[in-house]
RNA sequence: GGGGAGGUACCCAAGCGGACAAAGGGAACAGACUGUAAAUCUGUCGCCUUCGGGCUUCGGAGGUUCGAACCCUCCCCUCCCCA
């Protein structure tokens, strides 16, 4: 038995530690490959040896902001550097340029350079949120592939093989169906692959549109003579609609860097039954105790815990409090709390239908024209029928367009 | 290189000379209900409007016609089959 501590003098600590480790490791994940012994050696070896092991994980620089998708990466992240491994947060700056075609059914659009450079910088910032900046390398792929000469690519892109590229789903999907695929989209696979002989990556880890990629890279260190890494895949995260993947460009997503409330207020509107996910992937709780709260209350305590790790305990308390008064409180706590949370935005449109446009609460003149016509529009907590309805001067006055939208407004000449 | 199919609003998809701002579905938004969840029902869903209507859309540019998303010409793009 591994756990005795007869057979294995110094091996019981370990052991302990091992389990430890493994359990924190196993929480919320899609797939260990080749399996989870493999995973156990390597961090047997890891402890024995007091060397950490080294931690990747790879993002694209393909938007400009990190939304709680990417925040299920970053947090087994975290969860490795709390157990005392190196984590290292490769950005790729290089490969962004080429655009992943994973789980994709069609060739994508390739990032400018200042692009890439642009939402790198951004992204650096956003991971302080999960990260201890001091314990934590940050990579950029364009370190090792821009200087590569094109033999030396060649050389690279001759340690795989077509076939075997082809076993990816989308990859052999499009080719059986005879819709193109970019030659440059097989080389994304073994940049990633290659990113992580660079890295002497010991695990790789990325969602699981990302399996065939990540195990490109064990192929690739078996080629260079390196220990392959270990493959750990998570689940995508679904968006706010419950459904899809979270995505920008889905407009389901929750950005880590957006305002208190609204973090706030769109996890208090994802479904009732993503909540556990949300809670196994993004937080460290007890999901036994989470199932026991009544869906409310535990989906007010997993907003609060998101917007305290993203904005501070302050801003999590406000922004619940802001949520209190905005949609619990029916009229009595109305106008209290929210003034101190909401920015007055000036506005110079002297009728009720132009400032909504202004404020961008409504995104065309129809549409506002529309909104009041519906009943969706409150003034101070005043339903408003009349779209041509003068705003008075230097006095701040609350809307509320539909449930979700506020706006507190100042009208200036 | 040859042959064929097709490009319609956020997406899918009808329309194939006037009744088309363009059927239907999905998404989205709003109202009722509620736990800002789900489900359900109702409404909206190009822009502007003094609510009469006006203006801009159906890959692009021209043309035919009183009138074109629909017909013709050229161009661009996508897909399929053959070599």
């Amino acid at each position: 038995m591994r756990s005795s501590s007869k057979s294995r003098p110094d091996g019981g600590a370990h052991d302990a530690e091992l389990d430890r480790q493994l359990a924190v490791i196993r929480r919320g994940v899609a797939e260990i490959l080749p399996d989870e012994h493999e995973l156990r050696e390597r961090l047997r070896r890891s402890l024995a040896a007091g060397a950490p092991l080294v931690i990747k994980a790879g993002f694209d620089p393909t938007a400009p902001h990190l939304h709680l998708g990417h925040a299920v990466l970053l947090q087994k992240l975290h969860q490795f550097q709390e157990l005392g491994h190196a984590v290292t947060f490769l950005i790729g700056d290089f490969t962004g340029m080429i655009g992943d075609p994973s789980g994709v059914s069609e060739t994508r659009k390739p990032l400018t350079p200042e692009q890439v450079k642009e939402n790198a910088k951004t992204y650096q910032q956003q991971i302080r949120h999960f990260l201890d900046p001091a314990r934590t390398t940050v990579a950029f792929n364009s370190a090792w592939m821009r200087p590569m000469t094109a033999e030396q690519f060649i050389q690279l892109a001759a340690q795989y093989n077509v076939a075997r590229m082809l076993e990816r789903e989308d990859f052999k999907t499009r080719f059986e169906a005879h819709r193109p695929i970019g030659l440059h989209e097989f080389l994304y696979p073994l940049i990633q692959g290659y990113d992580s002989v660079q890295l002497k990556a010991d695990i790789e880890l990325g969602g699981t549109d990302q399996k065939f990629n990540l195990l490109v890279g064990r192929e690739l260190q078996k080629q260079a003579g390196r220990p392959p890494q270990i493959v750990i895949t998570m689940p995508l995260l679904e968006g706010t609609d419950g459904v899809r993947k979270m995505s920008k460009s889905f407009g389901n997503a929750i950005g880590v860097e957006e305002a208190p409330e609204e973090i706030f207020g769109k996890v208090m509107s994802i479904p009732d039954e993503l909540m556990l996910r949300y809670y196994q992937l993004l937080t460290d709780d007890d999901l036994t105790t989470v199932k026991r709260l009544h869906p409310m209350e535990a989906k007010l305590r997993l907003a609060g815990e998101l917007v305290l790790r993203f904005h501070g305990a302050g801003a999590a308390g406000k922004a619940r409090a802001a949520f209190d008064a905005k949609f619990r409180g029916h009229a009595a706590a109305t106008s209290t709390v929210s003034g101190e949370l909401d920015v007055v935005r000036p506005v110079k449109s002297a009728v009720l239908l132009d400032a909504l446009v202004e404020a961008k609460l409504a995104t065309s003149k129809s549409d506002a024209r529309r909104l009041i016509q519906q009943g969706a529009v409150d003034l101070d907590d005043h339903p408003m029928a009349d779209a041509a309805f003068e705003l008075p001067i230097g006095k701040t006055v609350r809307i509320k367009v539909g449930k979700r939208r506020f706006a507190e407004l100042r009208r200036v000449v």
